[in-house]
DNA sequence: CAATCCATTACTGTATACACATTGATCTGT
DNA sequence: ACAGATCAATGTGTATACAGTAATGGATTG
């Protein structure tokens, strides 16, 4: 008997929210949801094969992550797309990296910095390309790497989960011509700065370097709203 | 018939899972359950006169804010009490505050900046007390404030959410010798920034201000821990 | 024709039932 | 006495039922 091909004979799943939970957030990340739309709870628990009891376990999960608001009697809503909301979401960020740098420079080992430093390189070996949700994966990636060497959880879950809420909009901002140019430099400054453990100087960087992002929050917003609305509904 | 007496004849609650999370949140909030045990769903729920249903949407919601670890056919655990824990909570804040403060001094208009200096004058009238939680709530209170001022809702929010991780130890840290007598120095000093609108000053005064807490992980985790395990049941 | 009212439909909120997993105490063989 | 097996008791995970609330659409009225 395959292991893969039958979910086993088991009567009783026991992990429903989890697997409800990671698929309706990559819908919220996407916003497959139309903004401010009534999430369905019975269509959600149909789609998924479950009840609606792991469903709205998970929605109550989303609501905390800051993916859907909660309105009592009226369920769930998608969050909503405004160019304040990603405004505000990258100047979190930015407070939290630079915050981040400074205590990476202080706490990563040298061997920890050096494997940051190799792994950047590596990544943005990448050339001309087209592929922009790699380069955007590759630039998460850079950015969560210099997180962790803060050695800090609580900043790397917060970090995580911010992300998670911009991603849709980074896409977009890395693949507009504004940013696509200096990204590359400033990151080459930033790990130079790492390199060298200057917290204050490297600290100021990473946070200008995202507010730089955060100035395009209405040209990100508009984009992600034509995109929304004119894709193909698959 | 009295209005308070009976919850009306209505059949339905319609609000159970908000009662349950704040009940339990303000049970998490103090330590109410020792660190790591487990949440019995069935005693909660009994307790609290509901079924287990709003009692598991509540706890989910409380496991994404950090209250809770969630480990399937287990259940749920109440968070661990760990010096790094509080350490972590200490410098995720400072990030927040420094960057908040910064915008702060940029965007809050003179009647807000003015406004939020005189509730400050105001609540340092305190004179001596003893009254220590209302100590750390006008601490609290007046971090909030300058925050508020950042017109960044999504700061605040992450602001209110570490505020009430780490109000059971702020509270130990101020009625501590140590922090007792720079706080209203330290406040002072950044009060005068914010009517100057002097962000970068400021903002690394703030940083610092909150980090010196920070470097008494130890202490409060330790006498946390004493108030945990030797107060009386009640 | 527009606005309002009402009945019907659709959806949410909570309780309960039951299957499965875990836990821990007792038993067994050595 | 002790490590491992066994089994009952406890507790979690999900589905379902039903009560109550909002949303919808058509009839009615001005």
């Amino acid at each position: 008997m395959q292991k893969t091909a039958k979910p086993k004979k088991t009567g009783r799943a026991a992990d429903s929210v989890e697997k409800v939970y990671d698929a309706v957030k990559e819908l919220a990340v996407e916003y497959r949801f139309k903004p401010g739309e009534r999430v369905n709870e019975v269509e959600l628990a149909t789609k998924l094969g479950v009840s609606r009891t792991p469903v709205r376990e998970a929605l109550n999960r989303l609501a905390r992550d800051g993916f859907m608001s909660f309105v009592p009697n009226r369920g769930f809503h998608a969050r909503d797309i405004t160019p304040e909301g990603v405004r505000e979401l990258y100047e979190l960020r930015a407070a939290i990296e630079r915050a981040a740098f400074r205590l990476a420079c202080e706490r990563g080992t040298d061997a920890e910095i050096g494997e940051t430093i190799a792994i950047w390189q590596n990544n943005s070996n990448l050339g001309p390309t087209t592929d922009w949700a790699a380069v955007a994966e590759a630039d998460e990636a850079f950015h969560i790497a210099i997180v962790t060497l803060s050695k800090n959880g609580r900043m790397l879950n917060a970090l995580e989960g911010v992300n998670s809420l911009i991603r849709f909009f980074r896409r977009i901002d890395l693949e507009s011509n504004r940013r696509r140019s200096g990204t590359y430099d400033e990151h080459a400054a930033i790990i130079e700065c790492l390199r060298r453990r200057d917290g204050d100087v490297g600290g100021e960087l990473i946070e200008r370097h995202i507010t730089l992002s955060s100035a395009h929050a209405v040209d990100v917003t508009k984009e992600g709203l034509a995109r929304i609305f004119f894709r193909r509904p698959d």
